[in-house]
Order: structure tokens, then C-alpha cells, then sequence
DNA sequence: TCGCAAATCTGCATCCATTGCAGATTCGCA
DNA sequence: TGCGAATCTGCAATGGATGCAGATTTGCGA
């Protein structure tokens, strides 16, 4: 399947994404530009996007990767298991997920969805994407008890919990050093948001 | 207060927005340029920037009106409310509010959001400041009971089921025509979403 | 191995949004 | 009435994005 052609490709566009991340660290988002990320991988600009449809999409290489191990946790769901504990254990699967580059980028992308408008732009628009499609698939685990309305509502629920508790940890400098601390308020407060779905205690703490 | 430059300044605002709407039914968003809509307003392309930051701006004009409106419905809060009861009313108040202009953009608005990426983006960025200045202010309305972050995660998992709803809701066809049955839908998603808080029955229903 | 067709890569020209700058213009108020 | 501040504008430049047409390269069957 992997034709020379192919991992050529792999290749470059492997190599984009590492001479971005580096060139916005080094200068910043908007002082880098198309033609010097593209130089940096030896490609021609207009090359660059065929690549990507944009600057914004260099932060957010494989998202589709985090959306289908979502996807798989809700197939793997145990008998018992409810539409809200599918959906929370299937949420964690996003979280995880480290990759050699992936954890590089995880700070930087974080600083650029503060500080650049259009990543932030994108980012909440991939987040959506991947929520409808959760919501989608957990329709479909659960034919009963879910028709595809209620299962965008329950999901757009959960999912905004940790967005909402994450947005708030994240401006806060002190959290910048400790990521253990982040994780361990993130999942009190989004536990305290979602109680009322739980109420027999909590579960589990295998996030991250 | 209001001197005959701000009046001024007013109108021509005013009227970037109205030619704007024109505009981009007529032709479309991404065939209408900057230069048009300022024509269309009589003033120069430069100036254009002075009242917008960019483009897609004008298709969220007033943003603040409706926030205030949240804000204020949770300060009104009767001393039995809890925030949930509190956050649910707040969130009323931000579907209603409709104005001359505001109805003729709200159809043309969210066809927007769903084919421009750039309208999509900053409809999202949007939401999620007005989220977390909802956060904050209910958490301020709840001291004892909410700190920053739980107000966050609380108010993060409403609007997002709300969010969730809407997004599977406006994309069928059938809801173009009959936006009383949309609201109708929505409004049961979300009941089912939420109903672990609210276990005691539906209640009102005076939503948009 | 050879040679063609498809897939890629590029440079070039162009459009358009956005911004800094500097010189008018206009308005608010003493 | 007259000055200082707020506005408005044109001009030029930057940089992202796209259509186009002519190379280049790669995959694969003859």
C-alpha cells in the first residue's frame, strides 16, 4: 500500500509540520510565513497547499486519529454500560493519545489557541466535527435510548463540561508547570458538573 | 451622550451591516468583497476597519446585548433558585432577543455558519467568551457553592447541550421551514440531556 | 526494460483582506 | 471663533490563497 510516492508524501508533510512548529516558536505564529515553512521543507509555496488548505491546519495535524479511538471506545462498550458512561470513557480516549511530535506540540499548539484567533477558530470547529460525530456514533450504540437529537445534546453536555472547566484551568499561569494539578481539577470539576448523571460516586481515574 | 459623531458613527454602522446582509444573499460571502460593502455605505475601503475588526464581524453585530441579557437573568435569580434553575433561565434570555435587523440576519446568519469557515469560527469563538463570562458571573452569583472552574464546567455542559442539539437540529432540511417545531425539538433534547438535574418534571416553556 | 498516463510539483499572475502611514477633514468644546 | 482630538481616506506593502499551464516524477502494464 505504501508506494514510494506515498511516504514521500508522509515524509514532507511530516516535515512541514516539525519546520512550522519550530519556526513559531521561534518567531511567532504571524511572523512566520507560508513561503519560509515551505522553503523549510524544500517544497515550492504553492506546493504547501496541496498539502494543507491552510497556516491554521499545521497545528492540528491527525486529529482523526483522537475522533476514531473516541469512536472505538463506544464500540467497546461493556453490557451494562450506559449511554453516559460510554460517553465519558469514550472522552478520556480523546485526552490520551501522545505522540514523539504530538506531545512537542500539545504546549504550543495550547499558546496559539489563546493567543491566534484563527486557531482558536479552528480548533473549536474540529472539536464540533468531532462531536457530531461522536454523537452520531453513540446514536447508533444505542438505538433505544438515544435518537440523534438527544445524543447531540447529551454529548455536546459532556463534551462542554471539560471544555468549559479546561478554558478556565488553562489561563491560569500556575497550572503552566503543573500538568498533574490540571488534570486533577479538571476531572473534579467536570465530576462535580456531572454528578447528577453519576450520583453513585465516583469512578475511575485513568485520564490522561 | 449620544453627540452627532457617535449618532453618525452609528448609522454608518448600521448601514455596513444592512449592506452587507444585501450583499451576501445577493452574491454570496466570498464574492462580496470589503470594498463593496464600504462603497455600499460611502465610505473609503480603509475606513471599513475602523468599524470592524474584519469581515466576518458583520454578521455578529451586537454581540454584547444579548450576554447582558444572560448576566442579568442570573443576578434576578429567586432565593430558591439553585444555578442550574439559575443558568437555565440565563440561557433563555440569550435565545430571545429579536430585533428588526437581527430577524432579517438570523436566517442568513446561520447559513453562514454552516458554509463559511471563517463565520463558523468566530460564531464558536463567540459563544465560548460568552460562556465563560456567564461562568463567572454565576459562580460570583454562588460563592459558596460553585468556584471558577465548576461554574465553568457547569455552564460549560448547558450551552453545549444546547450547542449539540441545535447543530443536528439546523442541519435537516425540514427545520428550514418550521422553526416553531425546531424550537420544540430543541427543547426536548436538551430537557433529556439535562433531566438528571432537574429530576421533578419539565418545566416552563417560553423559550425564544 | 520501455514508455505512457496519472499524480505531483512549481512558478507566475491575480485577487483580496488587512495594516501602517501621513495628510486631510470634521466635530466638540472652551 | 479657533484649537486639539477624533475620524476618514488614499496609497503602498505584506501575505494568504487559488487558477492555470507547463515541467517532473512515479506507478505499472506491455
Amino acid at each position: 500500500m505504501a508506494s514510494l510516492r506515498d511516504r514521500k508524501r508522509a515524509r514532507t508533510r511530516q516535515a512541514l509540520v516539525e519546520v512550522a512548529a519550530d519556526l513559531f516558536e521561534r518567531q511567532g505564529y504571524d511572523e512566520t510565513t507560508v513561503a519560509q515553512i515551505a522553503a523549510g521543507a524544500e517544497i515550492g509555496t504553492r506546493t504547501f497547499f496541496s498539502y494543507f488548505p491552510g497556516k491554521e491546519h499545521l497545528v492540528f495535524p491527525e486529529t482523526d486519529r483522537r475522533v476514531h479511538a473516541a469512536l472505538e471506545a463506544i464500540d467497546q462498550r461493556g453490557p451494562k454500560d450506559g449511554p453516559a458512561e460510554v460517553l465519558l470513557r469514550a472522552l478520556r480516549r480523546v485526552g490520551d493519545d501522545s505522540d514523539d511530535l504530538s506531545e512537542r506540540l500539545a504546549a504550543l499548539r495550547l499558546r496559539l489557541i489563546r493567543e491566534v484567533p484563527a486557531v482558536q477558530g479552528l480548533s473549536l470547529r474540529i472539536q464540533l466535527d468531532a462531536q457530531r460525530q461522536i454523537a452520531t456514533h453513540l446514536a447508533a450504540a444505542f438505538p433505544e435510548r438515544l435518537d440523534e437529537v438527544r445524543a447531540a445534546a447529551l454529548t455536546g453536555a459532556f463534551v462542554g463540561a471539560v471544555t468549559g472547566a479546561l478554558q478556565v484551568l488553562l489561563e491560569r499561569e500556575e497550572s503552566r508547570d503543573d500538568p498533574a494539578a490540571v488534570q486533577r481539577a479538571l476531572q473534579e470539576a467536570v465530576d462535580a458538573a456531572l454528578a447528577p448523571w453519576f450520583s453513585g460516586a465516583g469512578s475511575d481515574r485513568s485520564d490522561h
